[in-house]
RNA sequence: GGCGAAGUGGCCGAGUGGUCAGGCAGAGGUCUGCAAAACCUUGUACAGCGGUUCGAAUCCGCUCUUCGCCUCCA
């Protein structure tokens, strides 16, 4: 079996192999830190912790990049336009770094809630302009670049295929009926600025060989992403909408740069929409994630958005989150039945559902047949416990193992605990455990005695308390609700 | 206008030629002190019209509709 992974530059799926053998080199965009985070932010880096666990997994060393833009890009290419951090800046009366490190932690607070892993590295923008003004050079240097009024342009023309990621390749047609602004440096419109000279407001700016100012807004994932993981990367991720001209621009940059490939495999994940409508910032719609965690469980957003695949349009609704909700529960009280279990005798084979699920990941990350072959072995298993045989005790610890496997590590739902805060919560759990445990057994008193009013009452302020308890034919099982 | 996606049962959402996706909701049943859970049973789905084929949700053509990108955006 091997992973095939749909590349967007070829637009089908392909066989992956990594550049070296067991190590994959992955870059995938972050976020631009002028605001909190958003549903549309949570599929896309979900989709990605996918990947990076998956490959994880199957047993590839995975270097894992994720950059901060903390450097305001302006609101367009022209060269008019706003820094978006620095807008964000005025309007809470603060100076840029503050509003980027504040929306950084916010960012990663989020993610966190979300289960997602941290990148390895995180690079800001900022800390690599050295790197950037080299690249810009280079880029001078080979006569892809030119400077103009302290201003540096990428030539577009300069470098055969520019937009075969987008399918925009025809830039004459492009700038067919547009004429070039004869206030704009640029030789040709669809150049794009790799350094820009600032002017006297400007807060944000840098010393370079052109002018004082700041580097384009194509620049920093190039620089950044090949600073860390060389100049052919396996993978880069972004969301879709990145795809022109933001990718576009980053290839041509880069392979003028280097003559060589720069991304192998180009991975990009669809948008998130509210009523069929694309969420976004600058739409006035996006679903902030803080607010959605006040009455959802995250990893209830999470399973919500593993249910459909990264490459689709993922429609979000009240309604159906709340059915991922239910869904998430049954997985949960199946994993919980099983690890309460009395000893059958009855086998259970594991095996055809790891198949079908490492299949499904394998098939480009299909996280939604991946998650109904969780449904079917939950109701298999749950079948076996009905039976008069039960199940074993090694095939139960199976079945948990498999869970574990699956559920929890490759998909990263059922616990998100990360791996230092695991051992830590499993012994504060293993208190409460103790604690209701000697409370199920005074109900199970009461039971006995027909003193249905007592044992309902410890069963519903067990339940106030977050606690839900279900007499199963396997005994007493408690799970213990999110505080959603 | 150019480039690119997509239209699946009440809702969400997989599926690329022939056997079942899956979840949620609904209906009936089993179990249970009650509740919850679980299990069983239950659905003439594939935008429309043509075509290819022994056979199409799945391939081809046309039509209609929706969405993304072409300014920043996950």
């Amino acid at each position: 079996m091997s992973l095939f992974i749909y590349n967007s530059l070829s637009r089908s799926k392909e066989r992956f192999e990594p550049l070296l053998p067991g190590m994959v080199s992955m870059y995938v965009c972050g976020p631009t830190v002028y605001g909190h985070a958003h549903l549309g932010h949570a599929k896309s880096y979900v989709s990605f912790d996918i990947v990076v666990r998956w490959l994880r997994q199957s047993g590839y060393r995975v270097k894992y990049i994720q950059n901060i833009t903390d450097v305001g890009h302006l609101t367009d290419d022209a060269d008019e336009g706003e820094d978006k951090i620095t807008k964000q800046a005025h309007l809470e009366k603060t100076d840029p770094m503050e509003i980027a490190q504040f929306y950084t932690r916010s960012f990663y607070e989020d993610m966190d809630r979300l289960g997602i892993l941290r990148p390895n590295i995180a690079p800001a923008a900022t800390a690599h302009i050295p790197e950037q003004i080299a690249l810009v050079e280079r880029l001078i240097k080979s006569g892809h670049a030119y400077e103009s009024n302290g201003n540096v342009y990428f030539s577009v023309k300069s470098f055969n295929g520019y937009g075969k990621l987008s399918g925009r390749t025809d830039q004459d047609a492009l700038q067919s009926g547009l004429r070039v602004d004869v206030r704009s440096d640029k030789k040709e419109l669809s150049d794009f600025a790799l350094w820009k000279k600032a002017d006297e407001r400007h807060l944000m700016k840098w010393n370079s060989p052109w002018s004082i100012g700041y580097p384009g807004w194509h620049l920093e994932c190039s620089a950044m992403s090949m600073k860390y993981l060389g100049e052919s990367l396996d993978i880069h991720g972004g969301g879709m909408e990145n795809k022109f001209p933001h990718h576009d621009c980053e290839i041509a940059q880069s392979e003028a740069a280097t003559g060589k490939p720069y991304v192998r495999y180009w991975m990009h994940n669809n948008m998130v929409t509210i009523n069929g409508i694309k969420m976004g910032k600058s739409l006035k719609n996006s679903v902030n994630l803080k607010d959605l965690f006040l009455e959802i469980d995250p990893l209830v957003i999470r399973f919500f958005i593993l249910q459909s695949h990264y490459r689709s349009q993922l429609d979000y609704s009240e309604t159906a989150i709340r059915a991922s909700q239910t869904g998430l529960e049954k997985l949960r009280e199946t994993q919980n039945r099983v690890r309460v279990q009395k000893p059958g005798k009855g086998g259970f084979d594991c095996t055809p559902f790891a198949h079908r699920f490492a299949e499904a990941m394998d098939d480009d990350f299909n996280t939604p047949v991946a998650i109904a072959v969780l449904f079917e072995l939950s109701k298999a298993i749950n079948t076996a416990l009905d039976s008069a045989e039960g199940v074993a005790e090694n095939s139960a610890k199976e079945v948990l193992a498999f869970f574990e496997s699956t559920a929890m590590r490759t998909l990263g739902l059922l616990n998100h605990y990360n791996s230092d805060g695991y051992t830590e919560a499993k012994e504060s759990w293993q208190k409460l455990g103790k604690v209701i445990h000697i409370l199920l057994e005074m109900r199970a008193e009461a039971r006995k005695n027909k003193d249905f009013a007592l044992s309902d009452k410890i069963r519903d302020q067990l339940i106030e308390a977050g606690i839900e308890i279900k007499d199963t034919k396997e005994g007493v099982s408690w799970s213990s609700k999110e505080s959603s």
